[in-house]
RNA sequence: GGUGCUAUCGUCUAGUGGCCUAGGACAACGGCCUCUCACGCCGUAAACCCCGGUUCGAGUCCGGGUAGCACUACCA
């Protein structure tokens, strides 16, 4: 029978959620969406030492504003998240979806494994362990080494047992058979083979805190949750084959989801994996939100607070790693999950390119509607002019059209202000350049006339000045640019902007000749 | 060191034996447009890791090198 394909995403509470994470779970989202399956989220923080405070509700906030949902498992709460409060809720039949909360679920099957001889008990110290790790190279706890161990193997199971009752910590480790060639059947990999003497007896629970380690909290969930379909980072590859062998010692291999590992995200310079550090060094955020870390005390930036809109993150993200056939490049949300296939994921890692990000983003600014952008501009444009003391009310209709003139200028919305602030304050100064190249000698004297010319003039529309200014220029041969720049300098404050006359419109006539004596006055 | 994965312009990639004198996009550079700066348009430069084999024919299939990456924890 087919089952209906059920994928998860399974974040360690460890920190911010990074862009490879991220696009992970869109991958698995993706999927379950085009399937018309069902996406899990499962926290899986089976390492309480490394739990961060916040990581949780950051990773579900971070989802959520991507657009990535979740149909069972953990989620924001969407009645409080519209009341602006962040409440986080556990959907579905499969008890907490806090691998931490879920102790006494792994007892049962750490013992299932124990009884059947699949595992073991083991008493080495984590400091003996080093020990033996220094003193022999590459030491492997395994097939060849274990029964030089303290474990119940060589101890017998009374002994270890009156160990365990006298409160001695212990582990209880998986038995790997050796010499056996295991199989992974990988969906963008096809067929990969692993010999069992390369894997050691990995841990499966640690009595310290009372956990499993991932690779049993793993397999055990994924089962009872029944997951069909495990997408996951590359670096998961080479523990693949451990997870098989585990199914098949539960005796699971029915029911064994399918594989999928996707190649890592690189850094943009050099080699190795994108890490939270190329972002502070580069300079651009390798997280989706910003993200304090309460922890340690740090501060990462984020994508939605460098002014990065959703769609463009994920359409970048997804072709980071996946490619249709053919040349489109801008994608929705509705097209990836329609088109996108595992099959088509490349198998190469991909080094992570900041400029293009940009430049999808620049796509999905222009889309825009200038009322939209408009109203995401606002309290940037607000504070920009606090900042600068000036406090006037600025009419969003005259927002929104100064957006349309430059809005093809800029990635991001906070970029608008460099673009048009002139539209909203007087040039306070005159920049150096623009008037070493664009002020020319007998410039005073063509603003001064020009200015006369303009007083007079009642109809203040683009056509009628056109009308008014060209041909004066053309009958005193002043030259069109040497005046038209000079005038721009008088309103701009640079050689720069727009159309001159959709400036003076937005200007209108009275702020338009102040501009103009002003810049008699100073330059 | 061991094991595994991977390999097309600087980067993301198209390419599934003849459509490839290898296509698109980002970035770079040049030109056009123009009152400026941008946008836009047009164009330039730029790649099949190497060596063998299979085949009439290989970027595409096979083998071997090489390189890169991942893993090699009582982390995930």
């Amino acid at each position: 029978m087919e089952r209906q394909v059920k994928v998860r995403f399974a974040p360690s509470p460890t920190g911010a959620l990074h862009i490879g994470g991220v696009r992970t779970a869109l991958y698995n989202y993706l999927f379950a969406r085009q399937h018309n399956g069902v996406m899990l989220l499962r926290i899986e923080d089976t390492d309480s030492t490394r739990f961060v405070p916040g990581a949780e509700e950051y990773i579900l906030e971070a989802l959520d504003w991507l657009g990535i949902e979740i149909d069972e498992g953990l989620r924001l709460n969407r009645k409080a998240k519209a009341e602006g409060r962040i409440e986080i809720e556990s959907v579905g039949e499969n008890g907490s979806y806090r691998q931490s909360e879920r102790r006494e679920i792994y007892h049962i099957y750490v013992k299932q494994l124990l009884d059947s001889g699949h595992a073991y008990y083991a008493f080495d110290t984590p400091e003996e362990l080093e020990a033996k790790r220094k003193e022999i190279p590459n030491f492997q706890y395994d097939a060849r080494t274990r029964m030089q161990m303290q474990n119940s193997l060589t101890l017998g199971l009374e002994e270890s047992l009156r160990r365990i009752e006298n409160g001695e910590k212990y582990v209880v480790r998986f038995k790997v058979d050796p010499d056996e060639d295991v199989h992974v059947q990988d969906l963008i990999r096809g067929e990969v083979v692993i010999n069992s003497n390369i894997l050691d007896d990995k841990v499966l629970y640690k009595s310290a805190d009372d956990l499993p380690t991932y690779h049993l909290a793993n397999i055990v969930d994924d089962h009872l949750m029944e997951i069909t379909h495990v997408i996951r980072g590359e670096e998961w590859l080479p523990s693949a084959p451990l997870h098989v062998l585990l199914y098949r010692a539960f005796g699971w291999q029915d029911t064994m989801p399918r594989f999928a590992h996707l190649p890592l995200l690189l850094k943009p310079d050099g080699n190795g994996k994108l890490s939270k550090r190329d972002g502070d060094r580069l300079g651009f955020p390798v997280f989706p939100l910003e993200f304090h870390n309460q922890k340690d005390g740090t501060v990462s930036s984020g994508y939605r607070e460098s002014g990065y809109f959703p769609e463009a993150v994920i359409n970048f993200l997804a072709l980071l790693g996946w490619h249709n056939t053919g040349d489109q490049e801008i994608y929705s949300m509705d097209e990836l999950i329609e088109q996108f296939s595992l099959e088509r994921v490349s198998k190469a890692g991909a080094k992570f390119d900041y400029e293009k990000g940009k430049w999808f983003n620049h796509q999905y600014l222009i889309q825009k509607s200038d009322e939209e952008l408009a109203e995401l501009f606002m309290p940037v444009l607000e504070k920009h002019l606090r900042d600068l003391g000036v406090s006037r009310a600025i009419d969003k209709t005259t927002v929104a059209k100064v957006i349309g003139l430059v809005k093809d200028r800029v990635n991001f919305v906070p970029e608008l202000w460099e673009q048009c602030n002139f539209f909203f304050v007087a040039p306070t100064e005159y920049d150096e350049k623009s008037l070493q190249k664009r002020w020319k000698e007998d410039s005073p004297k063509h603003m001064t006339e020009l200015l006369a010319l303009l007083e007079k003039q009642e109809d203040w529309s683009a056509e009628a000045l056109d009308g008014l200014v060209m041909p004066w220029i053309n009958e005193k041969e002043y030259g069109v640019g040497i005046v038209m720049n000079a005038f721009r300098i008088c309103l701009v404050g640079a050689a720069r902007g727009p159309h001159i006359w959709a400036i003076t419109d937005v200007l209108g006539k009275e702020e338009t000749l102040r501009r103009v004596k002003t810049a008699l006055q100073k330059i």
